[in-house]
DNA sequence: GTCTATATTGTGATAGAC
DNA sequence: GTCTATCACAATATAGAC
């Protein structure tokens, strides 16, 4: 009821490649990452998907739903990448450790803006609300990955027994930098290059430190 | 020439305890660490403090340079705070890990909406400029700490010889919690107490954990 | 489906009385 | 210094022609 169609033409119109309701969302897409939902116009994203502002209304009815589509798919997106990895019986933990850490800072290289996009928005919207429509408790908390780690504990493989602070540690270490990063060029006066080689030096890094955390007491 | 007086009145009216001009500023404070520079109505403010609108423009003259007054003097009570424990040159390097940890976690939690405030606002504001009104630099990179951290290296203490990856490191294992509450306390299905009893096991687990990946090779 | 107006409300800022 | 009233424009959303 809410899409009246996906794209299709109903009669004497030739769609090109990419429909113009792709058009608006993924120009949506870019304008929320860059500057946050409140900062946005729904102007500026009809310039960026190159179309009249009425479309943008016709096709997604008001921002707050163009948005709520736009947010929701890049929290799936996010989840859908760590369970992956996560639920694989056939890796160790270690093995674990390093996928996440390759796939996740790979993803972020591709798309820099997601995480504080998702952190700045995540202050002003219900996360509540916004996480019940995913399975967002089930791929991280009953992973194949956090009963790994119970086991671990028990046999006395890790010090820390809880798996939060451990969940922490590794995200923190794969997302920080990107979220400073900002500042941190500043500060450090570091080039983008500069900054790109070394999250690609994080990739090999982390999964050595956090083996090192394990083991720490 | 940009702010007439400091509240001080010019005659006949009395002063209360706190002054419009300082209420003002602090209800600025608190709706913009809340809900960020583009979300905020001047009006939010105005009520915020139980004062007339007009007075807000009486006294800053305008949205933008009332928050420019916040974000500056939030970025400098940041780096006041961490000041002061790099630069102490009769701590050891672990001893320094130790003091940013808890002065930090401690600092947060007594205000924990502002790193969110901080790295979303960096996002849309121009670092650079927000940053050159600050010795962000000297601060940081000049620090005593940065230097022990090279002799540190040179002596073969440390394994990774980029002080930068270590900085990421430790800021992360402090802030990324906080930053990643609204989402983890919904997904973890934890309470705000149990949340900050994790944030004050955390004081005393990171140095150890940064101790670990120091030797870490 | 796509456009040009335009309605309508929101929002920052000021004028002017007290 | 503080208030009420209001201006001026920005921004979302819709009506209606094509």
């Amino acid at each position: 009821m809410l899409k009246e169609s996906t794209g299709m033409a109903k009669a004497k119109e030739k769609k090109p490649d990419i429909s113009t309701e792709e058009k608006i969302k993924e120009a949506a897409r870019a304008v929320f990452y860059r500057k946050g939902f409140a900062a946005t116009r729904t102007r500026d994203i009809a310039q960026e998907a190159d179309i009249n502002l009425a479309l943008l209304n016709y096709y997604y009815r008001s921002k707050q739903k163009l948005f709520e589509i736009i947010i929701l798919e890049t929290l799936s997106h996010f989840l859908k990448n760590i369970q992956i990895v996560l639920n694989d019986e056939k890796t160790t933990l270690e093995q674990k450790v390093q996928e996440v850490s390759t796939a996740y800072i790979d993803l972020i290289l591709r798309e820099p803006e997601i995480p504080t996009f998702l952190l700045s928005e995540m202050r002003s919207n219900n996360p509540t609300e916004l996480l019940s429509k995913l399975p967002a408790r089930q791929t991280i908390l009953d992973s194949v990955f956090f009963k790994q780690y119970g086991k671990a504990v028990e046999l006395g493989k890790i010090a820390e027994p809880n798996a939060l602070h451990f969940f922490f540690n590794l995200m923190g270490m794969i997302v920080f930098p990107f979220i400073t990063k900002p500042m941190i060029m500043e500060v450090a006066g570091l080039s983008k290059p500069a900054f790109n080689q070394l999250m690609q030096e994080r990739k090999k890094l982390i999964p050595t430190w956090i083996k090192a955390i394990m083991k720490a007491k």
